[in-house]
DNA sequence: CGGAAGATCCACT
DNA sequence: GTGGATCTTCCGA
């Protein structure tokens, strides 16, 4: 049978290895209401965070603090934290007990252009990658902040949903942004994204 | 308790 | 391509 594009993905979704999880989301939508207003990103972005092992994870080493503690929810629910002063930035859980996580890097709109553009406080009309062209970008023009924190992702006021999936031969993958301090794990190939779509962010695959 | 760094973005050269 | 903004979080002392 065919999926409906808004029905939201259950939560056993999640419950898979990161990397084929993060692979998956390529191509779904994110669903957020604000003020009654459906916003609607297709995911064109993803990064791989495997938890414990990874150095460039919030949970390497099995750190366990009060904001990594979203981590080690179970399958399905939402990290958000606060970066660089003034960022926010989105990942859904894997719940394997390691902290293994799926950063929501860049999407495409789909419905509320308008309200994306006046969040984002950018010029009309946008230029591919202004208004959810990476993991800032993303929260902003969403507006998604710490209250958004442990929620759970099949349901309002933001969800995950079948969107419109895709083949692995269209996704692309290469080493993730912004790791450097991370050693051997910066170079891992974790970053995923939909083969030469406009609106992935810097640097392009 | 202090200092350093950060899963980013933007303006400017 | 480079540097500044801005402040929470974390770790070591």
């Amino acid at each position: 049978m065919i999926e409906e594009p808004f029905a939201p993905l259950p939560r056993d979704f999640y419950a898979r290895p990161v990397e084929k999880v993060s692979i998956d989301l390529l191509g779904r939508y994110i669903v957020r209401y604000v003020d009654r207003q459906r916003l609607v990103l297709r995911i064109v972005e993803t990064e791989a965070y495997l938890g414990v092992e990874d150095r460039a994870s919030h949970a390497w080493a099995g750190r366990r603090t009060e904001r990594t503690a979203s981590l080690y929810q179970p399958p399905g629910h939402a990290y958000v934290y606060f970066i660089y002063g003034m960022h926010y930035c989105l990942n859904a859980v894997i719940g394997n007990g390691v902290g293994a996580a799926v950063l929501i890097r860049a999407g495409a709109p789909v419905e509320g252009h308008e309200t994306l553009r006046l969040n984002r406080r950018c010029q009309t009309p946008p230029r591919p990658g202004d208004l959810a062209g990476g993991p800032g970008k993303l929260c902003q023009a969403l507006a998604i902040d710490r209250q958004l924190d442990r929620h759970s992702l099949d349901t309002e006021p933001l969800l995950m949903t079948q969107g419109e999936p895709v083949g692995e031969s269209e996704v692309a993958r290469g080493p993730r942004i912004g790791v450097a301090y991370a050693g051997e794990a910066a170079s891992w190939p974790l970053r995923f994204a939909l083969r030469g779509h406009p609106e992935v962010s810097r640097p392009r695959l």
